[in-house]
Order: structure tokens, then C-alpha cells, then sequence
RNA sequence: GGCCCCGUCGUCUAGUGGUCUAGGACGCAGCCCUCUCAAGGCUGAGAUCGCGGGUUCGAACCCCGCCGGGGCUACCA
């Protein structure tokens, strides 16, 4: 029975991260008939908040990664909010503290923080001095609860990365209970998995470190090791640096919503970040990326964030999306527009956008005015010329395309001499879709009175 | 500092001793198409496989050292 979860913090806005595990996570569930949990690692009193709990909800729903259990839907091992389980925490700590495995600790934070000062300029690795386990202050009342590491090695399969040793001996004992009672990361998170029957952890790689603490806990407390652990490759920003969330607005998962990426595209995107299929294949579906991902094939490297790669996946999305699906997505960011003006822009856009925002730079006109261009004599009399014929046609695209094509044809130039300074005219700018689509889409009355007002003619 | 992970075109990557004069994709350049911009088609530039030693008839692929990047080492997660 395969049972996985992603553990996010409720600290900040949904990060990028959390898609990119919630996704390897899903993938490897649905490809084995599993479970997939998601539980709220809310153990920062300090920095964690509900409403971003909500963030992670919303943004992961709209990606599509839903969840089979979770604090807003229940299951067989709730509560699945860590702030909600610690009674749990604090019975397991209680037993290792009966067995003798872990102890309490009195030293407080500055004491703490002169052993590893002193350890540094002595220049050898920092260990906590085991103080209060042989000789511990009295007269104190607050304490934390500490880890009593056995020390040997630990050994563990990655599904990436194969077997993995750490020499526990370089591990000082740890704390495990904070002083106001919550669990730390490192005991709760090893402890929810174990409970929760967690199969297989897959997280970043920034947990491979953490591992055998979590190992050694767990063993400790005589409860069974997840069947296997896989650590994916952090997500690197451009400059090849961790991202971080002040320095790189890429990592807030709303920001790609607002911009006009589909979903479906980003996570075809975070997929190949890392994993590759070995083959040439670029474009998945969701069941496709179910049955072609394999642990086997995952980067070890981190693997650096582009934007235009994430353009040009999410262009070829929208060009792969029916024209009526299209103008369903595209409402949101054209709030200035009725349906029907959009259903007919669609066409035009289609192969215009790398998102859906573009749309809005393109269409700008259609609710905006622009200033009128100052255009040379030549091209004014293209306008008149199209002025003239344009007062007597139906206005509608082929009817639009088929007068014009008549004026620069009795012109003699070529199309752009004519159709440019329309463009300008109308829309203000250089560039714009086909002059036919882009006159047909404004009313006749403003289009005409655009290029009239350029002309120097009154209406 | 210690421990761990990693190092192939700008980027994502293929590649597990000879088929590599290192392949693909994005991006970039040029051409075609064309009313602008895209999309599409074609062509092209771009990597002495981080560096230095080995092993081998032969190494991007194996071994060692170095350098570089990242992670962990918190009463953050």
C-alpha cells in the first residue's frame, strides 16, 4: 500500500517548491494505486498563519494536485495539522524520555549559542556538550527535550540516489521539543510518517541531510522505516542561486496564476525540471506524466528555473486549446471586454501569446484611446484612400480585408504602406493582429472616427 | 569549519568504456512565409563533457586529488 504526503509550512504564499514535490508525490501515488496525504507543518507558532494555510489549499486545487487527505478533508489519520497532534508528540517524547533515550536540557539559548561560538574558534565541528544529560543545572524550570543520538551509522535507500550512509557519531544530540512544548520539524515530521503509515517520503534535497535524524527517531521509538525515501533536486533560481522568497518573485505560486499560465503547463514545466522521459517528448498530459515518470530518470543536480522554456510550453498550451476553451480562460484578463469581442479575438490571439495577460497588451485599444500618431503626407493619403472605401463596407473581417487588399492594390505599394499607418492610427502602436481583425473588433464608428481624426477629415 | 549531494552547449537535458567528428528542446542568428507582431517551415552558430592526474588499446562515461556550486549542521521548516 503506497502511501505518500507533502508536509508544507503555512509560513508565506504557496511556493513553487510545494507544487514541485506535491507533484512528484502525486505521480508516483496515482502510478501505484496510492494514497496521497497532505499535512500542515504548522509547529512555527512564530511564523506560521491560517490564511496562508488557505494560500496552499488554492494554489495547489488550481494546479489540479488535489489531495486524497488532508485537515480540510479528513481521513483515517487525522488531524492532519501538525499544531492539532500535540498530545501525539508529546506521548512519543515522554516515552523516549522513560526509555532513557532522550533527556531534558536546561541550558538556555545563550549557553548554547557560547558552546558553538567556543567550538568555532577552537575550529573544531560544534557537538552540544551533552551538559545537561551528565551534569545538569538545577534550579531551573524551562527546559527542551534532546535526542540522546545511539551514534553509529545509518544507512538508507534513495530511489534517486541509491544507498546512502551518514556516520551518526558527527550528529550531536538534538532537540526535539522546543521549551514552549511544540515538537521540532525534525521529531514531528518523522513521527507524523511513521503514524500516518507513510510508504515512501518524497521530498527536496534539502531534507537529505535530515534523514537520518528522522531514521534515528524512528527507530528509537521501535515504529517501522517508510519503505523508501526519494529526495528530489531543489529548484535553482536563474542566477543559480537557492530561491529565495524576497529575492525571486518566481517562487510565489499565485504570481502564475495572475500572469495567465495555465496549470496544465506549469506542472508539463516543474515536470521536466528535473525529470526527464528519455525520449524527445516535451508536451504531457497529466496521465502521460503518470505513466512515464520513474524515480530512475530524475536529475541529481538542481535545476535552474526558465521563464522561457515555462513561455514556451505554456504557448504551445494555449495554441492546443479550442477556440471556445480559450475565450473561457481569457474572460478573467480581459475584464473590459463582453464574450462575444473576445470569441472574435481569439483567432487573432492564438498564436500571439506565451499567456494569457498578453492578451490584454494586445487588445488595449479596444478600451483605451490612443493618441493620435503624427503620420507623413504619404501615409496619410494610404488612410484617406482607405477611409474612402472603408465608409461603405460591412464591418466585418473578410468584408474589411477584401476592401483594403483593393486600395493597396490600386496603390501600387506594398500592403504595409497602407495598412501600417492604419495600424498606428487605430491602435497606436506598431504592433498589433492582422489590420483586418484589428479594425473589425472596434466598433465602426470609433474605428472610423480614429482614422478621420488622423486624417485631419471631420465626421 | 564538519558532513552530504552535485558539476555535458546560455538554460533544461540525452549519454552509463568504442556507434560521440557529443544528440534533442528552449533561447539566439539567418532564410522562407508574410500588412506589423506572432505562429509555422528550413538552415545555422553554440559544449576541447569543471580542472589535473591515473586505469585502459580506447573515457563524458571507471579511480584519485583539486576547484566550483548547493544542502544540512537552529528551541525554522
Amino acid at each position: 500500500m503506497v502511501r505518500v504526503r507533502i508536509a508544507p509550512s503555512p509560513t508565506g504564499f504557496a511556493h513553487l517548491g510545494t507544487a514541485s514535490t506535491a507533484l512528484y508525490n502525486i505521480l508516483f501515488a496515482r502510478a501505484n494505486g496510492g494514497t496521497f496525504a497532505l499535512r500542515i507543518d504548522d509547529t512555527d507558532a512564530e511564523r506560521n498563519r491560517p490564511e496562508y494555510e488557505l494560500l496552499i489549499y488554492e494554489s495547489l486545487r488550481w494546479l489540479g494536485l488535489d489531495w486524497d487527505e488532508g485537515p480540510d478533508k479528513g481521513g483515517p489519520y487525522a488531524p492532519y495539522r501538525q499544531s492539532e497532534r500535540l498530545d501525539l508528540y508529546k506521548q512519543h517524547a515522554a516515552q523516549l524520555l522513560a526509555d532513557g533515550k532522550a533527556y531534558r536540557c536546561y541550558c538556555t539559548p545563550e549557553e548554547l549559542d557560547a558552546e558553538r561560538k567556543q567550538a568555532q574558534a577552537e575550529k573544531r565541528p560544534y557537538k552540544y556538550s551533552r551538559r545537561c544529560l551528565t551534569n545538569p543545572p538545577t534550579g531551573r524550570a524551562e527546559f527542551t527535550v534532546r535526542f540522546k543520538v545511539p551514534g553509529g551509522e545509518v544507512k538508507f535507500k534513495d530511489m534517486i540516489r541509491g544507498d546512502m550512509s551518514f556516520d551518526s557519531d558527527l550528529i550531536g544530540d538534538f532537540i526535539i521539543v522546543k521549551s514552549n512544548g511544540y515538537p521540532v520539524y525534525q521529531f514531528a515530521s518523522p513521527v507524523d510518517d511513521a503514524v500516518m503509515k507513510i510508504s515512501h517520503v518524497i521530498r527536496g534535497e534539502e531534507h537529505l541531510s535530515n534523514t537520518p535524524y528522522h531514521l534515528m527517531l524512528i527507530d528509537a521509538l521501535g515504529y517501522e522505516r517508510p519503505t523508501a525515501y526519494a529526495h528530489m533536486p531543489l529548484i535553482l533560481a536563474k542566477d543559480g542561486t537557492k530561491m529565495s522568497k524576497r529575492k525571486h518573485p518566481e517562487t510565489n505560486l499565485a504570481l502564475y496564476r495572475e500572469q495567465g499560465y495555465l496549470p496544465e503547463a506549469l506542472i508539463n514545466y516543474l515536470a521536466l525540471l528535473g525529470w526527464n522521459p528519455g525520449t524527445s517528448q516535451e508536451i504531457f498530459t497529466f496521465d502521460e506524466l503518470v505513466q512515464a515518470f520513474s524515480f530512475d530518470r530524475v536529475q541529481h543536480a538542481g535545476a535552474r528555473f526558465d521563464w522561457e522554456k515555462l513561455n514556451w510550453i505554456n504557448g504551445e498550451y494555449i495554441r492546443r486549446l479550442d477556440d471556445e476553451e480559450l475565450v473561457r480562460r481569457l474572460q478573467p484578463f480581459l475584464p473590459n471586454l463582453d464574450e462575444a469581442t473576445i470569441r472574435r479575438a481569439v483567432p487573432a490571439l492564438k498564436t500571439r501569446m506565451a499567456k494569457l495577460a498578453d492578451a490584454a497588451t494586445l487588445l488595449e485599444y479596444l478600451w483605451t484611446n490612443p493618441p493620435a500618431p503624427a503620420l507623413e503626407p504619404e501615409a496619410l493619403e494610404r488612410v484617406r484612400a482607405a477611409i474612402a472605401v472603408l465608409n461603405d463596407v460591412p464591418w466585418e473581417q473578410q468584408a474589411i480585408h477584401d476592401s483594403l487588399m483593393g486600395v493597396v492594390e490600386k496603390s501600387g505599394l506594398g500592403p504595409n504602406k497602407t495598412f501600417m499607418p492604419i495600424r498606428l492610427a487605430v491602435t497606436g502602436k506598431k504592433i498589433s493582429p492582422p489590420i483586418d481583425y484589428t479594425l473589425a473588433l472596434l466598433p465602426k464608428e470609433v474605428a472610423m472616427s480614429r482614422l478621420q481624426r488622423v486624417a485631419g477629415v471631420t465626421a
